[in-house]
DNA sequence: AACAAAGCGGACCAATGGTCCGGTTATGTG
DNA sequence: CACATAACCGGACCATTGGTCCGCTTTGTT
């Protein structure tokens, strides 16, 4: 038996939760907000999801976890198949979609894990992706390095910055050409 | 009279304090510890610099003094005078030592800039000189995004990870291909 | 039904950024 | 030099917040 029932409850309460808050207060939000509005204690909060990374960690794999099955399986040009340059430029729209929609929890996720960021599971999983792939098309290149580069343009104060009101796709649209030229 | 001579001296022992201990204590001081080391009130702490993030930007300015008047008026190419490619290199080239021997300042920075941090002024210096460049190198590309994307790399956690101890010139040596690709 | 394990809540703690104000000191003016 | 005053100082104090603890409750199994 791997999670008690009320457990389970409670954690999605608190995930809800914390989904709600994000999106109507913004990333500052507290864990004593989170808990109180999942009308839970707030040891609770600490039992299911250790510390506030971990709770942001758990809310953003959730969010992920459609896209990873799509790079992992999905179909092409997302998934296995296409050519590397491709994939590149799909798994970015992707992950540009993602952050439009999530824009709060991202900011609010990078406050979180400020201390060593690149420790979290979907970062890891991200940067693995890309990087793979940017060893295959470009061989010569550094192809953590640049994976890192393309990555960090997804820091919530960056995107909502580059994201213009009159002018939505521009985030998107600069970044497939920055991506455009290094695989020239 | 702009300021009290008192006042000046604690200043001067502010910043040295902070200095200090960032060196030998990393990026986590409190301004408590600030204001002990610099043998200074709490309040005087906060009266010269307002609030951390004040502090950590007056500290940030004064070791980019330097490069600030190399950049407006010192010799090519980092200087005016060069072919922007060759002075967007030297400026990355400067960064990227100057990243190098502050490290724990930077952390420090990020950490209290953390809500909008492009709002720092030695961050849209840096920002306003690169994207200048990067128009007239190419005036093809989203220059702010491109600039954005290029600092973006210095945050301390990553010139931490992309800087191995086998390879200490990895960071500036990947930056300068990567740099290389985008004005091919 | 009974029992043990897992879970719960919320009082409590420590750290920390930031504020306040009564007392002190530098400064320039008469 | 003496004095008035504006600037300044220190550190006690405050509020917030991430995180811990422990006595009581719920769950689920035998």
């Amino acid at each position: 038996m791997s999670e008690r029932a009320d457990a389970a409850r409670n954690r999605r309460a608190i995930l809800r939760a914390a989904e709600d808050l994000l999106a109507t207060h913004g990333a500052g939000i507290s864990l004593d907000q989170v808990a109180a509005h999942a009308q839970v204690g707030k040891g609770t909060v600490f039992r299911r999801f250790g510390s506030r990374t971990g709770l942001m960690q758990a809310l953003l794999q959730e969010r992920a976890v459609q896209l990873r099955e799509a790079l992992e399986s999905g179909p092409a040009p997302l998934g296995p198949g296409a050519p590397p340059a491709e994939r590149i430029v799909a798994f970015l729209d992707a992950l540009s979609r993602l952050a439009a929609g999530n824009l709060s929890l991202l900011a609010a996720h990078e406050r979180s894990c400020a201390t060593d960021r690149h420790a979290d599971p979907t970062y890891v999983r991200w940067h693995a992706h890309l990087e793979n792939l940017i060893a295959q098309a470009r061989p010569d290149l550094d192809a953590a390095f640049v994976a890192h580069a393309l990555l960090g343009m997804f820091d919530a104060d960056m995107v909502r910055r580059l994201t213009p009101q009159e002018d939505p796709g521009r985030f998107a649209r600069s970044l497939r050409q920055l991506v455009g030229e290094l695989l020239a």
